[in-house]
DNA sequence: ATGAAAGCGCTAACAA
DNA sequence: TTGTTAGCGCTTTCAT
């Protein structure tokens, strides 16, 4: 019963063809729902085709159609559990429309996320998405030039170059802000993330406006990695520089756990003498002790609507642009 | 500046070919390193290949080759910490070799399974990893058979059907039986995870038998998702039913803080009154509190090494079989 | 050291 | 409704 593999024959459409005793071309329109055949014949075909257990080859159909029904996705960092609910989304949509999905992690480094852009191409995938891309925009658009199809995922980018989905991190940050003016806070610092980021600056515009609205100013700003560890020596810093910190706003939820870990360190109660508040709303967040205030982000959405994007760009010439998700505030025992 | 796209066109190897005055088979020779031409020819053709941009096509290259330098990737489901962890080691060790992963997200669910084995065939990718396959050994060979190359993860199956990467959950239980044993505890309940894992049964073999072994048995077994409201759920009908639990072994750390949810729901100390076990140490388990005891498994480390097992496999026909990873025991606040 | 021819499997364009 | 021809870009085989 068992040979060894390979050694079954690989079966082309020429062989379907014979079986049926039909010419390949009758296969290809059959199988390939072209319509003009008779109901006989493709009965015959596509029971010749299950007998035979049939199965397209997708280079030679590549090489006509110059098309590999493949999708390109970089994310910054896979184990941030911010990415692997995009992903879901992303994948969900990609294989509900027969696309596989190709993975990149691009491990935080815009020297590396220029390479796997320009690997992606030489796969021939029919589009990219990039997630949260760190390159500046003369590089990025340069890199993204050459695909057929781009989508940015919190980037920024004119229409002929990429759609985009975005997260209006200004509008999140202000609620952030307001949440925390209004539970009486004033001496408010900003955990802010990486200094190359696009989203983190947005946040720090949204952040810095609504103080000023309140007539406040941040108590002290300090960019890190957006990592866990990132907010932890982040937060120890700002401890150590400013005395009489009331409330930290972060850049993203691990900065937000990595900054109550520095918290517990130094003996600091929160929310009694810090309140905090993260952003992306990861699954861990509400499973925190306390539970993390956050603004939550649709992040499957962001993904489906991504692939959903990505494929009417390869689709059609007809360009869409993108969409704008708004954050929403959760609040919970942080804050 | 900005052309419209595509209207680039495609430079094949016989432009690269013309424009260094030789002939496509002498471009291919060089581009790949297959020797046999003048050092002279060599550099006018990478320079030629260069100027143009060429990128080989790689679906020609497929067509001939029937390789595509791609791996097919299976996870149950993404969104649980484990796996992005392990995806992160594949892809280091996929792209360090110039394979790429087409990733794919079962959904836990056998029939899914199913499909998706199948859907890699149709994009021929050179071999699959499967993570946790839970079809019954019949169904997962047959879909398993047609594949170049296989590896699976967490699941035994014999050399000539796939190499095996498995983590030895019977010692690991054993640890954390003995520890809790240590400790004190003796009315010991297990939440056993999904009835159809291999890995679980793997795992209530060893409680089983290090209970037995210091003259206990199990306070309770109750089979859920190995997701967070899974463990909650099975926790809360453990407390209903026994009354004395002094512990809790756990599936898997998702299971574990479902766990530490209901026993919190139900004021219930952990660990004063109730200790607990998780497995897989994902990387939220320290920043809980009380910060979870768990086993930890080296979960980058599989994903690199299923790729490395995997690529020998695609390589040679002299099959090696796998490698056993040993879970450590790490001792936290919940125990 | 280099080249010509042929073919991998499929489908668009053009017959019949 | 069905078939024939040709070619997508590359590399293996067989010359030169």
């Amino acid at each position: 019963m068992r040979r060894p593999k390979n050694t079954e024959p690989k079966i082309t459409i020429a062989d379907v063809a014979r079986a049926a005793g039909v010419s390949p071309m009758t296969v290809s329109r059959v199988l390939n729902d072209r319509g003009g055949a008779s109901a006989e014949t493709s009965e015959r075909i596509v029971a010749a085709a299950n007998e035979l257990n049939y199965r397209p080859n997708p280079f030679a159909r590549g090489l006509r159609s110059d098309r590999s029904k493949t999708i390109g996705l970089l994310v910054p960092d896979i184990t941030n559990p911010f990415f692997p609910e995009v992903i879901r989304g992303a994948e969900d949509a990609a294989s509900a429309a027969g696309y596989n999905l190709l993975l990149s992690n691009v491990v935080e480094s815009s020297k590396r996320e220029e390479e796997l852009i320009e690997a992606l191409l030489l796969h021939r995938v029919d589009g990219i998405i990039v997630c949260s891309a760190r390159l500046p925009d003369a590089a990025l658009h340069k890199a993204l030039e050459p695909h057929r199809a781009v989508v940015l995922i919190n980037r920024e980018a004119p229409n002929d170059v990429a759609g985009t989905i975005t997260t209006d991190y200004e509008a999140g940050a202000s609620l952030a802000i307001d949440h925390l003016v209004q539970r009486g806070r004033r001496k408010i610092g900003i955990i802010a993330g990486p200094r190359s980021s696009f989203g983190g600056k947005s946040r720090l515009v949204g952040f810095r406006a609504t103080l000023a609205a309140h007539g406040l100013k941040a108590q002290g700003i300090v960019y890190c990695d957006p990592t866990v560890t990132g907010g932890q020596s982040a937060a120890t810093q700002l401890l150590a520089e400013t005395s009489d910190i009331d409330a930290l706003v972060c850049y993203n939820d691990l900065n937000a756990i990595g900054a109550m870990k520095a918290c517990r360190a130094a003996g600091i109660a929160i929310p009694e003498q810090i309140a905090l508040v993260g952003f992306d709303d990861i699954p861990i967040a509400e499973l925190l002790s306390p539970t993390l205030t956050t603004l939550r982000v649709q992040k499957r959405e962001m993904g489906e609507e991504a692939v959903r994007l990505l494929l009417s760009r390869i689709a059609t010439k007809n360009h869409q642009h993108g969409i704008v998700i708004v954050p929403e505030l959760i609040v919970r025992e942080t804050s």
